[in-house]
DNA sequence: ATTATAAAAGATAAAAAGATCTTATTATAT
DNA sequence: ATATAATAAGATCTTTTTATCTTTTATAAT
């Protein structure tokens, strides 16, 4: 249930799309990596990955960049995840065991199955549109850099 | 929440020695990576770490081995995983942000929170020795070969 | 004491993940 | 039409994780 880096970096950016870019506000991916505080370079590529899952969209030249159409806000994080990682996963058995299931359980299944499951549904049941909403109305963090300012020495 | 496969590989081989050896009964490597179908060099490292972590036990020479002493059966599932990936690997945000708690959530952070908490729980109050215990009242898989045999084609 | 055995330690290798760089393409504004 | 701004694509580099190999050290049995 540990997301690497490229699906982490990838919810972040979609979500601050969702909240700050439309059809008629492209961001291009220099602003967004800045913004959310993460290696250009490697968001490009990530880009170009979530634009053929369509859950991101693009436009070349002038005045061109990446945004959220309609219907890529009715996409989940789950979807997200999928996209880069593959759910694989996020469904393996927790001890990594080839076959784990109520039949034949791994030490921890019964602990970790419950949690699992109803974080996965969380996640699916959500569109990013709505997590866009609760970010701008409740006031969420949508970067990697330090938002304390530690006080000067 | 994700572990690696070191720990993955630490916390089968542990709970495995909880089962089948003691102070009388000591274990080779060779022996146990073979039960859990695991690389032998790999868990020899391993062991060695969760030796000096007093999570295990070990002697060398003729009838040497590794085994669980009883303080060693003391530890819980969470002792292996902090000496092996430490626990900011399980205490960090869902999403990678360098600060995130309840005063600057990012947003998912209220989703995952209590479920973090709460298993966190379970894998530090439960010893070593209670998981043992229900592995072989219970029945639980301990290895990570398959176990249903595929039908000869 | 000698020998066989098993872990400890250290050095090395291979694979995967993360990050970067360079060169196309494409689309728009002029 | 042309220049330009932006993504797309592919090649390459770095770091971390996983796995292996070799040598040394400790221990117990004989």
């Amino acid at each position: 249930m540990m997301l690497s880096r490229a699906s982490k970096y990838a919810i972040l950016s979609t979500l601050f799309l969702a909240e700050h870019s439309s059809v008629e506000k492209k961001i291009s991916v220099k602003v967004i990596a800045e913004s959310i505080d993460v290696p250009s370079p490697f968001l490009a590529k990530l880009f170009q990955q979530l634009v053929r899952g369509k859950i991101i969209s693009s436009t070349k030249g002038p005045n061109g960049g990446f945004y959220l159409n309609e219907s890529n806000g009715k996409r989940n994080v789950l979807d997200i995840i999928e996209n880069i990682d593959g759910l694989t996963k996020l469904n393996d058995c927790f001890l990594g065991l080839n076959e784990c299931d109520s039949e034949n359980p791994c030490p921890v299944h019964f602990i970790v199955e419950p949690f699992k499951e109803n974080i996965l549904g969380k996640f699916r049941d959500k569109t990013i549109m709505e997590f866009a909403q609760e970010i701008s109305e409740k006031g969420r963090v949508l970067t990697l850099k330090d938002i304390t300012p530690k006080v000067k020495k």
